[in-house]
DNA sequence: GTACATTAAATGTATATACATATATTTGTA
DNA sequence: TACAAATATATGTATATACATTTAATGTAC
């Protein structure tokens, strides 16, 4: 569906104008749809986020920082992100012996097996979003990147 | 900046993951960018939303209903944003004759000058942001219209 | 070693958002 | 007409977010 017909707005300052809220209005709507995916394993994408950051870390563990660093929204609280998965269960903090200040910060098994389970119906899901070729993602990718500067 | 850098990942399942997280990422880019610039003029980046949404109305009013499909957010409360756009005298309502359920919201002029105010810096800010020529503005709004289906 | 700046993480707080529910009005229909 | 369903807006509330401040540990200059 158009821009133009999503926001019923049939004229734009320029194409660049029209740009700039095309980006805003697509990353709102997979902001939607993945958080509405997500709902289901009592999680919130910025959860997932750090579940998928933490297994990438896997086994070693992450810091605070390195986590800021690696999430989509950098904006996010990620002491308070990670009490949430912690009091789940998701991941474990310890103390850091190089660095006190450091938390190390790890996900759990169950962190894991939750990450599986979402996984297989992740990519389910995402295949039926995915109206591109890949020679189209490829450009959408470099596009986005060149957008931004 | 490539995705890669920007999130410090190096390795995608796809070509259509990694355009998933750009998307997501350029959304918030963006966000980020124009929310920064209009704090000065002392309105989120929402309730500028809907002052333009309300210029392009003027002088008709529009309805709470009217804004919300024009939303580039639609989950966006636009009752309490209107009060908070009353509140700093932008816009004013009055109950609609036709149908006493709805409310005829109208742009005041303070509301009609701040936006010229900020027209002037925002196309200089944005001609900055501009990265693209026309032609590739083009294909990425095409694209992104495809990437949503 | 002491003093001061810097860094890492956590917390406080005001505002924003998501979602459910309430209130008032209108519409459709038996 | 009466009464249920639908619609427009507003409100209640829990959670999330943005931003400033705090606490603790480390680094650095003297």
């Amino acid at each position: 569906m158009k821009i133009e017909d999503e926001i019923k707005q049939s004229k734009f300052e320029s194409e660049f104008h029209k740009l700039t809220i095309n980006v805003l209005f697509s990353g709102k709507w997979i902001n939607d749809v993945m958080n509405q995916f997500h709902k289901q394993f009592d999680i919130s994408s910025q959860q997932y986020n750090v579940l998928r950051i933490l297994r990438g870390q896997y086994p070693k563990a992450a810091t605070v920082n390195l986590i800021s660093e690696r999430m989509i929204d950098r904006m996010s609280n990620v002491s308070r992100l990670i009490d949430k998965l912690e009091t789940k269960g998701l991941v474990e903090r310890s103390s850091c012996k190089n660095d006190r200040r450091q938390v190390d910060i790890k996900i759990t098994n169950d962190g894991l097996q939750l990450l599986k389970q979402i996984d297989v119906q992740q990519a389910q899901i995402m295949e039926k979003f995915n109206h591109l070729t890949t020679e189209e993602a490829i450009q959408l990718n470099n596009l986005l990147d060149k957008f931004r500067g």
